[in-house]
DNA sequence: CAAACATTTCGATAATTCTGAAACTGTAAG
DNA sequence: CTTACAGTTTCAGAATTATCGAAATGTTTG
């Protein structure tokens, strides 16, 4: 095993560590893999991942820029809408941290 | 995908979210894969689990239940010294999440 | 231009977390 | 029994974080 970056790890794992926020990801993640699935590129703006969460916009707002400045997703803007996308480079990063062997 | 526990899993993500405790755990994942390449059952005390970190013993005690409380690791008394082991199970849930797919 | 919309910035507060000092427990060795 | 060892508990202070309301920004629509 490549030796982990310990401190970007903490990083992305921190910004996994608050429930609203991981929410918030895994929505991502589960609309991401449904368009990937159709052969789509995936597209997704911020209204669209609230599914279930009762926290406000600028709540919302907060845990976005924590999520993408910890490199998970990356975000673009486009028109009043904010578009999100997972960053398969910081999934394969932790992904290898996982595996067995 | 399964529906993943979110709130088990911001715990676990919490665990490993502090620089110094993911350090502990990423040098008890790596004397682990050092054991199993060895065929061996692994075995590890608190003590050389320490490598390049810089917090006294009370931090480290607190770090370690921590771990244990997310379910990341187990641990178990031998005399005086405490063994540590990663869970499989938690690594398996983990791994699960960043799967692509 | 005005109104509606999606998100952001600011400021403030409550809650949680990290850490070490000091004192303590249980175990092994002399 | 005494000492040393490995780790734990308790306590308290400093630092970080989560959250919201209010006001602001930039964008599309009428």
């Amino acid at each position: 095993m490549d030796r982990p970056d310990v401190k970007r790890l903490a990083r992305a794992f921190k910004a996994l560590s608050n429930p609203n926020r991981l929410q918030l990801f895994v929505n991502l993640l589960e609309e991401s893999r449904l368009d990937l699935a159709r052969g789509r590129t995936h597209d997704c703006f911020l209204a669209k991942l609230l599914g279930g969460l009762d926290i406000n916009a600028p709540t919302v707002s907060h845990h976005v820029k924590e999520l993408a400045d910890a490199g998970l997703i990356d975000t673009e803007r486009d028109g009043k809408q904010l578009i999100c996308s997972v960053r398969p480079q910081a999934m394969a990063e932790l992904r290898a941290l996982f595996e067995t062997r």
